[in-house]
DNA sequence: GTTTTTTATTGATTTAAATCATGATTTTTT
DNA sequence: AAAAAATCATGATTTAAATCAATAAAAAAC
């Protein structure tokens, strides 16, 4: 069975396995609808060891994978966040989006069957993972598999378009932050349920990059949003004290 | 049979069926993929009747499906262009994404089910649809398709996510455009291999609105790129005069 | 073919964000 | 715990794009 199982088991906070480092709960799992057919499915159950996710992590900073690197296996992530970014001609990081907790990564290059950016921790992060091939072979024994696998991909297809929208109807600086925030606060609130206290590891250059900003205009944004007292900056920690005057200039 | 595959064998420019105006050519179309393994296979061929596509036209600035509309079909544009909308609170129109032939439009509402855009064609055009739950129903019978079937949804996820690189990673305007043309002429050239002289039936309003920018902005580049001899405008016909140099500032 | 409406260009001015510059925090290393 | 490095904040100045304004050119309507 795989990893994520025997972690679930273990009800421990910690993990025996080397390869992990976290407790992973394989019931709010995001890759949880590709798993749960084959266990209901006898005969698939040997198709299925190969490709049942295993449970790795990456250290901070380090890729999970890199661009043109072959498509091998689709990640969910588990703890932590990653970044998914691109090298320009001037050797500067274009970061083109985020990954945290329960969603997927690397599912997007099914098609051209080539990553099509790298994939970096941002602290100590961990994924679950499966084989394309393998998934791909047993789906076509599950049909309730395939579907199910569809509609995943799709979800994050979603979910991606969603993170784009929230920059290319870019007006100000001031909405972009405000709608990168609530964007940020309902992709987590998925998971934990925090709807306002939002717990954010990512460093003020890394949001500037990905928003199109410079960190020296992030950096006004952000205090004059809390001289506005719409949010409440400490350290990591980002307190949205008013959500619906965000989503006000989000859409401004 | 499908309508397309009528059209394909009057080998006319014109069309009998009224819902038809264009003349389509299925051995191209971007949902063959999901229509010839039906074919090949004559248990699915009852099954298939339902979903097979149907080519239906819409004319210009009419809507072939609106925001928050529940998931029905989903579409492959055979001939002409449609945009993706949203609007605004301020009942602005914002331009998500443009769609050309062969490509999909609508695939992305699998997982919420419903809309997440207007489709608005741009001048008469048409396209082929596929109902999905009978799709669906059918793929399961059918393994073969189903993979097609996550190929063909992962592809235009993939040149989606392109299309809003373009945007993301650019700074100035001049870029953003040189950007745009360059992703235009790419998705152009996989249907009609006219890799320099680009036909863009879109206005300046809307190119200037999908790219973040104003009209007059839009204006001066265009007027600008043209005067350093880098493009040509004749009406809606765009000559690339030099690619490379329009790759270079896209990168910028 | 002419008028009306829409769409596109170009100039002058204003403004929001970039850039330049410096110091303050925070984090990491030793 | 101190030193070094990285990250963040804020002021002064410049600049690219927005805005305001006025025509010009194309389409659409008559």
């Amino acid at each position: 069975m795989n990893n994520c199982e025997k972690q679930k088991n273990t009800e421990s906070d910690s993990c025996t396995d080397k390869t992990c480092q976290h407790f992973v709960d394989c019931s709010h799992c995001t890759m949880a609808p590709i798993c749960t057919p084959i266990k209901a499915n006898k005969n698939a159950i040997s198709l299925a060891q190969n490709y049942l996710s295993k449970h790795t992590s990456t250290n901070a900073n380090s890729a999970l994978f890199v661009k043109g690197e072959e498509l091998s296996c689709i990640y969910a992530v588990s703890s932590g966040l990653y970044k998914l970014t691109d090298i320009n001609e001037n050797n500067e990081e274009k970061i083109l989006g985020f990954r945290f907790t329960g969603e997927l990564i690397g599912e997007d290059a099914i098609y051209p069957k080539e990553h099509s950016y790298n994939a970096i921790a941002i602290g100590n992060s961990s994924v679950c993972k499966v084989k394309v091939d393998d998934l791909f072979a047993c789906s076509k024994a599950v049909p309730d598999l395939q579907l199910n696998l569809i509609e995943l991909l799709n979800r994050q297809c979603y979910l991606s378009q969603q993170e784009f929208r929230a920059l290319i109807s870019k007006k100000s600086a001031e909405s972009l932050l405000a709608a990168f925030l609530l964007n940020v606060t309902k992709r987590k609130s998925q998971h934990d349920h925090s709807t306002i206290m939002l717990n954010l590891p990512i460093s003020r250059d890394n949001i500037a990059n990905f928003l199109g900003l410079r960190r020296e205009t992030l950096s006004r944004i952000f205090s004059k949003l809390q001289k506005e007292q719409l949010i409440q900056v400490t350290g990591k920690n980002i307190l949205l004290l008013q959500p619906e005057k965000l989503s006000l200039l989000s859409n401004i």
